[in-house]
DNA sequence: ATGAAAGCGCTAACAA
DNA sequence: TTGTTAGCGCTTTCAT
């Protein structure tokens, strides 16, 4: 069916090492047989069997990614770019949904392994450090974002606690005094990140942390940012700002907000967190935190290929990328 | 390294060939051996080596979705749903995207093939009928969204004219007179097809048609949506409602509107098409032309793989897969 | 019902 | 510099 080695090796006239050889770039071939054989090559219109390469090589060529969603756009966003990064490296890129559930990661990270992918960039929701105990066979793991999971693995993130602060130092530098937060959630662990440069930012404004001001967010969607904001709004004494834990939930609270006939930022000044295609164009244009999704994934593929060829073999280390606050209306109308 | 069908053979004191014939859940194998081996399976934690099995089977177990960029909120959607779907059926998927330029479609396509792929689905959006020639080294391709290009390959889609022609005759009936239309783009295959239901709306409604309202589109991008919504509204007379050929286009427009500081729908309505997840949170939220996501992945996985193991080996068949009109604030507020 | 062995397409150690 | 050949881990005849 399809042309193999020893196909084009016959058409050639030379041994399949010869074309092997050729195949993969190795310098030292007579020139008369490197014509003849790339002249077999072209005329066959052959094409390696990765699989066959990768059993012979003990590798498969494959990385995985795992996320919670494609659908939430920060995924769908790096997902693209590590595709992009990878290819540029040779590799193709194997996706796994998790659905953000720990069952789902757990069962997704021990499917993973040395039979079906050499390396894996994961990004958990709610796994635990214990679920890590040589989980994927033995694979390299690059962690994507920060998490509470204390783990000898190597990481690639922002700094979460510095960012969340400085999205809160914008707010107070605006005059705002009652500043709200959506999205606690001790099962998350950017929560616990976000939360800890909250308080070190109200702190520095020299504003009292209060609890009321404070809504839980069980998922970190549009619909949940707009329940929440609905909740601060009913408080007998309403936040003036509010910053969101990421971009989907500050779109439901400037919704929730406009749907009460208030104004952003008039009444409520609103931040979010991940920069989101989408947070450019909303009506009002969302102030947010932008992490550099490109340098992130860059970074992840760029170390789990080195950490796979060996290149690297020195301790697990965390890897931190940049991010820019992004002033737009939400925040200065 | 790996544990291998033969360690645990030994370990079983059986044959491969029994431990292969447990692990394919062969039939007739002694109730004695059974138990053996599935003792050493879980004592080894076996797992197989799909690289193997698949050179073995002549099958690489994996199928190929290529579309133009996951960070295109549809894309990201669909491709969710595509993996939901293929992981159901057992299959992993590998997505390739191709930044919707011709010449990586078309590299994309010969880069497909047996050895990598056993099958693929496919959103072009610039490829023409001559780039299927033979391409794919003969795997089964399904086409996802209707286009122009008229090849002899399965397709899946919903039917794009109508849809449009639901959309507009959806403005029509609200009354609107001058209905513009954003997004015409020659090299796109589906904005032949929504331009054709805009006119037979529009004749429906016994409104002529008028070039000056139709704006082109380079790309489906936000930004495009509000750069051509602003060239409309620059007319001396300016239309009263607009039909964008996606939600992209749509939520530009949105924007562009606010700024100029007109009220949508008061003095425009608006419609877009794909209803994004964000378009329900849009301030007004989008009426838009909602294709049914999850049927559509559903029905192309379902399709390629029949097509695979030959199960289906008629003439190639296109499958129209339902949407409906979701009226939002956007032309209703 | 199960074992022995061939071979999928490729790479690389060994020879020549 | 190039040919020969042994596997990579698996499935699958063909025997038994």
């Amino acid at each position: 069916m399809a042309v193999t080695l020893k196909d084009v090796a016959r058409l050639a006239g030379v041994s399949v090492k010869t074309v092997s050889n050729v195949v993969n770039g190795y310098a030292f071939v007579k020139p008369e047989n490197r014509r003849r054989v790339e002249e077999a090559l072209a005329a066959t219109g052959y094409r390696p069997n990765l699989g066959a390469r990768n059993l012979r090589r003990g590798r498969t060529g494959f990385l995985a990614l795992m996320v919670p969603e494609l659908n939430i756009p920060y995924f769908g966003e790096l997902a693209g770019l590590v595709l992009t990064a990878a290819q540029k490296l040779g590799w193709s890129v194997l996706i796994e949904q998790t659905q953000g559930t720990r069952e789902r990661e757990r069962e997704t990270l021990a499917s993973l392994g040395p039979h079906l992918v050499d390396g894996a960039l994961v990004h958990p929701e709610a796994l635990r450090a214990g679920d890590f105990r040589d989980a994927a066979g033995g694979i390299p793991l690059v962690l994507l974002g920060e998490h509470a999971v204390d783990v000898p693995i190597d990481r690639v993130a922002i700094d979460n606690v510095l960012a969340a602060r400085t999205a809160v130092a914008h707010l107070a530098g605006l005059g705002r005094r009652r500043i709200a937060a959506i999205g606690r959630n001790p099962a998350r662990g950017t929560s616990e990140q976000r939360m800890a440069g909250y308080r070190e930012a109200l702190s520095d404004a020299h504003l009292s942390y209060v609890e009321e001001l404070v809504a839980p967010a069980e998922k970190y969607h549009r619909a949940y940012g707009a329940a929440a904001m609905q909740a601060l709004l009913d408080l007998p004494e309403p936040p003036d700002a509010v910053f969101c834990f990421n971009d989907l939930l500050a779109i439901g609270a400037l919704r929730a907000v406009a749907e009460r006939g208030l104004r952003v930022p008039g009444d409520v000044a609103i931040v979010g967190f991940d920069n989101n295609e989408e947070s450019a164009f909303s009506v009002p244009a969302l102030t947010t935190i932008a992490p550099d999704k490109a340098a992130l994934a860059e970074a992840a593929i760029d170390l789990v290929c080195r950490r796979i060829t060996g290149e690297t073999a020195t301790p697990p280390q965390t890897v931190q990328t940049p991010f820019a606050l992004e002033v737009r209306e939400s925040t200065t109308g």
